[in-house]
DNA sequence: CTGTATCCAACTGGATACTG
DNA sequence: CAGTATCCAGTTGGATACAG
């Protein structure tokens, strides 16, 4: 096994900068917020029409997590109607080969829990 | 921007498999126990030895989570007094390279953290 | 349009005691 | 040693109503 470095690092005292990272990502729509922002900049009812089943209350919730995370860029536009729009920013860009990470690896997860039945 | 492939895929339906690797790690201590086992074979005892603070009730309870992901294998001797061992499964294996991305990423973040005080 | 304010149900993890 | 069984508190997300 070679994998001595990164996650494992350490005494193994319980300080993580992986969980420092699922913590930016859990929530539950997290994932799916960043997926959209991929495309470009999105406006809060753009997202909220794209994430079919989110409350204002919980999507506002979310990106204000994800913005104090640095993750997000948010950019409020003074007119009337109000309009606001969310980018990601270089570290959210940064975020999103990882997200392949888990992606790929959930693929084959998939096929896992497939052949277990 | 050209990460055009993995969990950015298909039509944003919500149905993403970097979601469903995120399920599996995460429980309170999954990654910390994947962490012990990237050194071996471990025993229950020398598990909660290892994670300062986590229940017999809940340690079980995470171990057989994982299980049931297919991350860890589980293997009780027939003895007295019990003997139940844990390891990587070649998908827990599969597994690191991703919580090194994680990781890697977790560090930048906190310096994200830092700087934003 | 983009939020905030309440209230609430479900889930997760922790404390503790008991068992084969 | 390696669990199970209870009970319980904190957190998360959802429903709904209201506001600038």
């Amino acid at each position: 096994m070679d994998h001595q470095r990164g996650f494992q690092q350490g005494e193994h005292q319980g300080e993580c900068k992986a969980e420092l990272a699922l913590k930016v990502i859990q929530g539950r729509w997290s994932v799916l917020i960043l997926r959209e922002l991929v495309d470009g900049i999105q406006r809060f009812s753009d997202l909220q029409r794209a994430l079919e089943g989110v409350s204002q209350k919980v999507l506002t919730a979310q990106l204000r997590d994800l913005e104090a995370d640095g993750v997000v860029h948010r950019t409020i536009h003074p007119e009337v109607p109000p309009r606001v729009d969310y980018a990601l920013t270089d570290l959210g860009i940064e975020l999103l080969p990882v997200l392949d990470g888990l992606h790929a690896w959930g693929e084959r997860q998939a096929d896992f829990n497939a052949a277990s039945r």
